[in-house]
DNA sequence: CTGAAAGCGCTAACAG
DNA sequence: CTGTTAGCGCTTTCAG
């Protein structure tokens, strides 16, 4: 910065006013600067400005997962905001417990960053204690934390409404498939699972916990076994309410593969709308991930500005119905249901229990 | 800091050399230091300790996309390598031509990290010329770059072992189906094309352009053209060896809505290993973007050690088959082959030109 | 509108 | 093995 204060000949406070923008620099000046550090490439160091201002400029993000279209999406669309307020996004990633409790312990956004901006946790209440004392604003992002800031879509009333859809088709057999494992998405698990029992509720529809089955995402037989499991109850389902998009799929892809014509057969709905959604256009109920990081970025900011405002905020984000090609009405059961056999189970474990 | 050292009785410097490990402190005074960082949660600030070292002790990476599984996964393979070493990762996400120009006409890297990482850009010469002048190693991740450290895996050997596998069961129409307009993996595509290539020059079967089509991932239509084009060939392929895992899945989608049995009546064979994969019984040639992310990582951590080694070192990391079920022998041709109508092509749009 | 001076929190010689 | 001292590169009063 001497360089260019040298080179603009004006004193390094000047040059700092004026690449701050500040509007106390006379237009001459400012000019010579500009040309000054522009010729020397320079760039200001976050780490001395910081070091002054007490403001790192930095947003940093605890995340569980990289690799996953919701959070990928979420950071982009965070990643946008930050830009624009020329912000920093650093990324912390604690894929296992091991790691979790390294950062709990450490801490290492502590002083280096202005706001965390926490992912799909699922944390204990003693952890989000010791979040409680890091002397900057913490975000709690696609989760509902009680008291303390945060980002999340309505899941309830995406559970419900897709319940709805399937209901309004003229289905009263909906069966729910949970994802299992997924780790740090338990909190929307449960949401999406209420909201279809307050739809079955409402319509006045018993609910049946045979129908509430569950499938680890990535591990083929669990999928196939249950979908195996609603097929053969003795009142099967004629529609399938699935969790998670990329579970749906598997769905669709088992159910098709045994022949089971989806929509005539059975309707299939996912949650999400992940890109893949559209591909093999599977009817789901959207989220928009990349706006919940939106919205968390612009949070964030508000917060690093002012930093008791807004303690409690929450914002929750809506959901909404895409019907595509995988759900259909009810059509009426098949002319001559009057043997038990007529309808085969699905493909290989289908009668795994 | 000062308040530590005053708790635990010592200067401020003993308790710098403590915290960064130094062997030169005795162990009862290690221990008082220790405890009294610990009770007053006292984390040191990178950004003092930067000013004075010179390092930030941050990794730079800069992404055209976040969502995706191969970025996702290299970041978390990078994420692993750098938190080991003790290192940060800030992400510069750059989807477009206009966050790009200014990408490079500001350089916010400068002076704020150790170390860049370039993933999958199509960079021009001058914005490479540009990075050069960045004072600090720039790593080339996804891509070949002349001169310049980069991580890859070797594509033309993907191709090329893909190709080998459909001719070795037999098949001798081979198609190859390239994803269009994926910015920033041109790179991978041709060198992709390249390998199919030269294993049909080797084995001496006729290269046919008619059998290299496009479609764009994402476009339903285009993949169905893409398919229907091939179809439609007096030649039609036996065998498919589409460019990209999550297209290839596009594909099988459209082949079995036809009818199109595979791999019965059509092999086809994916790139990448994409979790998808893994789920649709899709053969495919891996590539792991962990292993590149590991690797870029601890390139990246060697060349901040030792800046003037291995300026110009290329990791070529290795691809290898996965022959799940979408690949299978040539089978004879159907019996009685008279009727040219016995064929019909796939679905709406496959006569399209 | 601009310059001089002080100091942010840390580390790295240099002594002891 | 530990303390003292002198900055690292910036921003910010405070004067002018």
């Amino acid at each position: 910065m001497a360089d260019v204060a040298e080179r603009a000949g004006v004193s390094a406070s000047t040059v700092s006013r004026t690449l701050r923008g500040y509007a106390s620099v006379s237009a001459e000046v400012r000019e010579r600067v500009e040309r000054a550090a522009r010729e020397l490439n320079f760039a200001i160091s976050r780490q001395a400005a910081s070091l002054v201002t007490g403001k790192t400029g930095v947003v940093a993000v605890l995340v569980p997962i990289l690799k996953s279209w919701f959070v990928g999406s979420a950071l982009e669309g965070l990643g946008l905001v930050l830009r624009a307020a020329g912000l920093e996004l650093v990324v912390y990633y604690v894929p296992d417990m091991v790691e979790r409790a390294d950062f709990f312990e450490r801490l290492p956004a502590r002083r280096n960053a202005d706001a965390l901006l926490v992912f799909s946790f699922d944390l204990t209440e003693e952890e989000s204690a010791r979040l409680d004392d890091l002397q900057m604003p913490v975000i709690y992002v696609s989760q509902h934390a009680e008291g303390r800031p945060s980002v999340y879509v309505d899941d309830v009333a995406g559970g419900r409404g897709g319940t709805r859809h399937l209901l309004n088709l003229g289905h009263r057999r909906i069966a729910f498939l949970r994802a299992i494992g997924v780790s740090g998405f338990t909190f929307s698990s449960n949401e999406r699972l209420t909201g279809y029992r307050q739809a079955l509720t409402d319509a006045g529809v018993p609910l049946d916990d045979e129908l509430v089955v569950g499938a680890v995402l990535g591990e083929d037989r669990t999928v196939v076994q249950a979908v195996g499991q609603l097929l053969s109850l003795r009142h099967p389902p004629t529609a399938i309410f699935v969790e998670q998009d990329e579970l749906a799929v598997a769905v669709l892809w088992t159910l098709r593969k045994s022949g089971f014509d989806v929509p005539e057969r059975l309707s299939v709905l996912g949650f999400d709308d992940h890109d893949i959604a559209r591909w093999v256009g599977l009817s789901t109920i959207a989220q928009s991930p990349t706006e919940i990081g939106r919205a968390a970025g612009e949070l964030a900011r508000a917060l690093i500005e002012t930093p008791d405002a807004d303690r409690e905020r929450h914002i929750v984000l809506p959901t909404h119905l895409i019907p595509r090609a995988t759900t259909a009405p009810l059509t009426p059961p098949p002319p001559a249901p009057e043997s038990g056999q007529e309808t085969p189970p699905a493909g290989p474990g289908a009668w795994a229990d």
